[in-house]
DNA sequence: ATGAAAGCGCTAACAG
DNA sequence: CTGTTAGCGCTTTCAT
């Protein structure tokens, strides 16, 4: 039996007025007998306000949703914690919606969630197109970017600033002696993780009067750990040869640390190696890569937070936040 | 400006109930040229109906609830895609709860789907306590188990068979020509992935005339990386030396792996390693981890679908899904 | 084929 | 301090 105010108050002799006022916790309107009378009864009842009733009235449905390429990518999934775990503190739910980079799904979630009324939305990796922003901008709702941002339109955001961090993990690469670096990016069309990371690197090489090389620097399709694999032996046949590799994320550098074992190519004796982002494998690889890290779950709990302010009607600001290179063991220091 | 049904009625010069027909897709009760005619107002306002005021009617907020014990961990995360796959492409969305394997934090998880009135409920990875148990039974809606059962309550599940897992990979080990293999077992009281795979493993062991050796058997407190790596130590003190280790996780096996390169102990020449789940740490490690795979996506899938069956009346069996052994490379043969 | 009207369970004036 | 009541936006009889 789902048991409702009016039952409540029928047993409790009180109005469901009086019974929603002790239940939201309104500091006025009733004794404290008549408090502990309802509460009695609640408790005997186990009675459970409804959640969608009260969404209808209030307009406020303590849910959030957020979208993500792909939950079952360490990257993603590592901000979602981040969320997830500032939303339940605050009493809220969150809906998943694994929009697959894909554009007509990630609309479909977006009118799904503008049905549900969430309260707001987490976008993350993907570039806000106009069209999601549209859609986004009619359902009234704030919204917060993860990993991505927006020149075109105006939108919260929580990021790293890319092109610092390759440029600070170009720099460490080349405190530690290497010349010769060749960079493994992801899609040249990522406004976000690809083009502006390539930057980063070649400004260190500039800054450090390094020349840099064109066909040192090579785009993969994905971020995936077969494409590091794949590519390894391309970047190989750099002339001359190459001392590291700067990859722009861990699975790309996970994928390059594969095919090296394979190749017989000592990582980092013969090879050195840069991950990007920092999620777990980084530590589970062996040797132990070395990376640019992103404080991911923070992203996703700042993102959460900020979101909770909008909401609140509080002001935020963007926050760019600071990346770290972490050093494990596939960077040699070159000395000769 | 959120458009009602009233306002789409006004508008279209119909009452609200046709506009429900319409857009419900019942198939009566409106004529073509009224349909066409709701049909084009709805399209011009872009309106979108209000599931929290429909979920109230309805009794159906096309919402379920998952709980994990982790989304940034590679076994939920992979289950957690499959089940949301299933859930989208049926219109369904799925809010996640990441219980942190914590009672508390779970009771308030089950009190809050309970309060928002989800549709049904998935449960993963934890043991199904009697207060969870209850909970969910008051809600009075399904449930199904992934990766657990019960035995105590009758809770369908979908999960594979852990002893029968841990006997196919010992097993295979053994025709390679093991007799000397460790057990790298998670925590002695999970009632799901300890004990039974400890006892696979020594049914595989006798049922080739081999003794089981109980100081062979490790029983780590996780079943993560860090364990794995910390434990390999006390493994290689086995006396007669041990020619490979069973590990109850890909990240049990990946710390054996990492540990075992700093070492300088070559895997698989002179220690085979075999892991268990098939997440995708295992492909990203080197060498490459031969597994007892279980079909992490398709469980989530299967578990979903037996939801949604269980929502629509359908009739429901319990799923035993097929484990697999997947060689890659780090398990050897030995010959002498 | 279509509409009127009664709720679904709750909140929030407004009255007293 | 407490109750009455009017919705929130939708679905669903029950008439017509």
């Amino acid at each position: 039996m789902n048991w409702t105010i009016k039952d409540v108050a029928k047993y409790a002799n009180v109005s469901t007025a009086t019974v929603s006022r002790i239940i939201n916790n309104i500091s006025r309107g009733y004794s404290e007998e008549t408090k502990h009378r309802v509460l009695k009864v609640i408790e005997e009842l186990n009675y459970q306000p409804n959640a969608v009733a009260r969404g209808l009235v209030s307009k406020r449905t303590n849910t959030i949703g957020v979208l993500l390429p792909n939950v079952s990518n360490m990257f993603a999934s590592e901000v979602l914690n981040g969320i997830e775990d500032v939303a339940h503190s605050l009493e809220h739910s969150v809906i998943v919606c694994n929009t697959d980079s894909n554009g007509s799904r990630t609309m479909e979630y977006l009118r799904m969630l503008s049905e549900k009324r969430v309260d707001g939305i987490i976008f993350t990796s993907e570039i806000l197109t106009d069209a999601y922003y549209e859609a986004v901008r009619d359902m009234n709702v704030p919204i917060v970017l993860v990993s991505t941002m927006s020149d075109k339109h105006q939108v919260p955001y929580v990021k790293v600033d890319d092109q610092q961090a390759t440029y600070g993990g170009t720099q460490y690469l080349i405190e530690r002696g290497h010349r010769r670096i060749a960079m493994l990016s992801g899609p040249k069309e990522d406004p976000i993780a690809g083009q502006p990371r390539v930057e980063g690197y070649q400004r260190a090489l500039t800054a450090n009067g390094i020349e840099v090389d064109p066909s040192c620097i090579f785009y993969a399709r994905d971020f995936g750990h077969q494409m590091g694999y794949g590519m390894l032996e391309q970047i190989l046949q750099c002339s001359p040869a190459v001392t590291a590799v700067l990859a722009s994320s861990d699975e790309l550098a996970a994928g390059v640390l594969s095919r090296a074992y394979e190749l017989g190519i000592k990582v980092p004796a013969e090879l050195s190696v840069l991950g990007f982002d920092n999620t777990k494998i980084a530590e589970m690889v062996t040797p132990p890569l070395s990376v640019i890290a992103q404080p991911l779950y923070d992203m996703g709990k700042i993102a959460s937070e900020m979101l909770f302010d909008l909401l609140a009607g509080r002001n935020i600001a963007n926050q760019v936040v600071p990346f770290e290179v972490i050093e494990r063991d596939t960077v040699a220091t070159i000395t000769r």
